[in-house]
DNA sequence: CAGGTATATGTCAGACTTGACATAGTTAGC
DNA sequence: GCTAACTATGTCAAGTCTGACATATACCTG
């Protein structure tokens, strides 16, 4: 998978919207984009909502500043997995970690 | 997160049963190789159901049939990102993956 | 404006994951 | 049993991700 592009698409411009493409992205390219912006946001929602800094989760998590605000922003030097593991380590249940994967 | 262990619980042995533990996993933990068995067995379905061998599987991901065997165990050597993207790959939605973690 | 808190972005060494390969084990038909 | 197809497991070099750190930017409040 071209990271570039992904990394492109990530960037502050183009987080507002989806990550449908004319630069050449598959629909399963697309779609994994999708799923992982989706986790990020419910992530930084699920930290709003507990009233925690990105230093005080990143704490939490026994990981750093910078990389909670990477994982909230997809960027694509972050993996899926990261970012499932953060947020199970939240409190989010499966359930509701599906429910952003669907969305 | 100890791989040690997730490999352990993951062999053969444990497939067939939940990986909640007595092995010291917490719930985090548990939940998150509960996700990745799930993703994993509908990875399986989801080739046995267009006849495909792990050998064809992999040449249409770029793969190799050790991966996708590896895959398909929930291996702690594969990725999250893998399997998904394998998922999606094999024309799975997301909101099938999603039903698969909620699982 | 200074100082403080919060978030974003770039970099790096070390850890982890990957496809590929080798090999071993399993299953089905003969 | 033998063979062939399929699947499981181990290893490795190359590529990717990680926490940590440095630094930048934004927004307060006094």
């Amino acid at each position: 998978m071209d990271k570039t592009k992904k990394a492109r698409l990530t960037k502050k411009g183009w987080a507002f919207g989806s990550a449908e493409s004319f630069l050449g992205l598959t629909p399963e390219e697309s779609a994994y984009i999708e799923i992982k912006l989706s986790l990020a946001r419910e992530l930084k929602k699920a930290r709003l909502k507990k009233g925690l800094s990105q230093t005080a989760l990143a704490s939490k998590l026994g990981s750093s500043q910078s990389r909670v605000a990477k994982m909230e922003s997809a960027d694509s030097q972050v993996s899926l997995d990261l970012i499932v593991r953060s947020l199970l380590a939240t409190g989010k249940r499966p359930r509701e970690i599906a429910r952003a994967v669907a969305k």
